[in-house]
This record gives C-alpha cells, structure tokens and sequence, in this order.
DNA sequence: AAACCCACCTGATCGC
DNA sequence: TGCGATCAGGTGGGTT
C-alpha cells in the first residue's frame, strides 16, 4: 500500500535511528517475510547478526540499509538488508523487549554507540511485503544509487527499478522519450516500476486528474507538453503528500513511530467516486483497471484529453 | 521483446 | 449471526 511519500517517511525515520548502529540480534517469526531473500531463516539471522548500518537509503517503493563488510576472513561482498512494504507492511522502532506488533514477521535487535539499545519491528498484515540481505551492485549511470547515501550502487534486484522523479538524476528526456515507445495506456506506464518509480495506485490517479489526463490514453499519444505536465504533476503530488506525512486510510500505513500521515485530506479523486469533482464538479467515477481501480473526473479526463494526432 | 494476467495473502465491509 | 463476494496503497513470474 504504501507509494513513493509512504516509504520516504519510513526511510527519513529509519536514518538517525539505524545509521552507525550494529545489528546484535535477529529473529523470524514468519518466513514469508523473507521471500526476497535467497537462503532460509536461519541463514538471513546469521547474515546480519554482528553487522553494522551505514545508511537508510531509497529508490522508488525499495528500501535498504547498506551494510559494513563481514569481519576479516568472510568474503568481502557488499551487501545491503533490503525492505518492500508490499501492500502493508511497516517498519517501527520499538524499545527493546517490546510487546510483540500485531502481524509481526521479523524484530532486529540493534545497539547504537550513542543512543542505545533499539529494536526495528517489520509487520505485515498481507505478507506482500519482504526483507532480504541482497548484494549492492554499481548503478549503470555513476549516480548514487537512491536517496539517502552518496554511494552509486543498488541492490542487485533493485537494479531493474527506475529512478523515480524526486531523484536528481531521473532524466525528463529520457521518460518523455520512454514514453513515446510505450505501445499501453499511460497508467500502466506509472504503476510499472521500471519507467519510473515510486507511483502507485493512489498517486497515478491524482497526478493524472492534476494533468487532466485519461488514464487509458496511450502513452506515445501523449504530447510532449502533456507528457511534461504529467511528470510535473506527479512530482507535486508526491511532494505535497510527503510533506504531510503520506496518505493513511487506517492505521495501516503509518510512520516508524506508529502515526499516520494527513494527506487523505487532500486526495482529489482516488476513493471519490461520486463525490464532486473538486475542479468541475461532475461526479468523480471508479473503473476497473488492471484488476484494480481508477478514479477520474469524466469531464475533465475525456479520453482524447492530451492526445496528439 | 514488450505487454498482460494473475497469483501471492489477510482482513474489513457490505448485501443477503 | 453468518457467509460469500468484493475490495484494499504492489510485485514478479509465466504466458502470449
């Protein structure tokens, strides 16, 4: 559930708390947590017990803290404990000792030189989410990696996830161009992590109203100039919802603190249906799309809206 | 090769 | 009160 905002959120929480601190213990309660990792849970303990954090870093919906290398002897990889929040998951700090969450899968036990004794608590109600230890590998273009580390790697199996558009090296030209090769509709093209990252359902929806586009537009149809509207919406409403602490439903999205964010109060479209467009005032419709929903304003997303002839 | 579908889960809500 | 259908913020593997 949680987009781009959400899990900047959880990063911009994990950061001062995990970064310097040295993993002293794992445990797995449910091994579906870990179905991004490669070994068993054992394997996943042993690979992070004695390990310390150097950052909290983010692409996209992905998350990882880059580990220090292994003691001397072990081999000399760069690895990085990844986390996807999938549709519900959540990282919360905890004191050590603390009562079990409820959906808890995984708790890591973590000793800070300056602030003590901590504990980080991943929770997964649907279990679509995951952690894993994965290897950091160079990115392809000599620019950090994500948002929050100076260092040009990724994860092995984030490799293939766009940079998303609050990064400074996402390139402008290169989605408009990107665009123009994509034979699918324009939200497919936003909720595929592989263009861009970090849009999910809720933001597609309300990045499109902003830019007045019928989310089933092809994409290539897509002028250059609502192709740049388009981004320069997406980029306003991934802002905007992220300096009000994300969109929080219920208490399933929270921060690392366990408080929800306010941008609900500023959706638009998504979740509206029938209620009247803020802009027009025609009723806001719901349509199944790709086995989920969209929500628009009939009068101001027409299909033809933004199509070039 | 790009585009598309669907499985993967738990839980809340709604209509009957 | 119960029970089935439907819905929920995502991703990746398998299939066309």
């Amino acid at each position: 559930m949680p987009e781009l905002p959400e899990v900047e959120v959880v990063r911009a929480g994990l950061a001062p708390a995990v970064t310097g601190a040295q993993i002293v213990g794992v445990t797995v309660h449910d091994e579906r947590a870990l179905t991004r990792h490669t070994g068993g849970a054992a394997e996943f303990e042993a690979a992070l017990t004695g390990r310390s954090v150097r950052a909290a870093v983010r692409r996209g919906k992905f998350l990882w803290l880059p580990l220090e290398p292994t003691a001397a002897g072990a081999a000399p990889a760069r690895e990085a404990l990844i986390g996807h929040l999938g549709m519900s998951g959540q990282l919360l700090l905890r004191a050590p000792g603390a009562a079990p969450e409820r959906h808890e899968r995984v708790r890591i036990d973590l000793h800070h030189p300056v602030h003590g004794e901590l504990c980080v608590v991943f929770a997964d109600q649907r279990t679509f989410g995951s952690l894993a230890v994965d290897r950091l590998v160079p990115t392809s273009d000599d620019a950090p990696g994500g948002y929050g580390w100076g260092e040009a790697s990724v994860p092995a199996q984030v490799a293939h996830i766009a940079r998303d558009p609050l990064d400074p090296a996402f390139s402008d030209r290169a989605f408009r161009a990107a665009l123009g090769r994509k034979d699918t509709a324009i939200k497919r093209v936003l909720l595929d992590q592989t263009t861009v990252s970090g849009v999910g359902n809720i933001y597609a929806d309300e990045a499109l109203w902003a830019a007045r586009i019928h989310p089933g537009t092809p994409a290539r149809a897509l002028s250059a100039r609502a192709a740049g509207r388009l981004l320069a919406e997406v980029r306003a409403v991934l802002e905007k919802a992220l300096a009000e602490g994300g969109t929080s439903f219920d208490e399933q999205y929270v921060n690392v603190n366990g408080e929800a964010g306010y941008f609900a109060h500023s959706l638009n479209v998504y979740g509206r249906q029938g209620r009247a467009c803020p802009r027009c005032g025609t009723p806001i419709v719901r349509e199944a799309f790709m086995n989920r929903s969209s929500h628009r304003c009939p009068r101001c997303q027409r299909v033809r809206a933004g199509v070039r002839r």
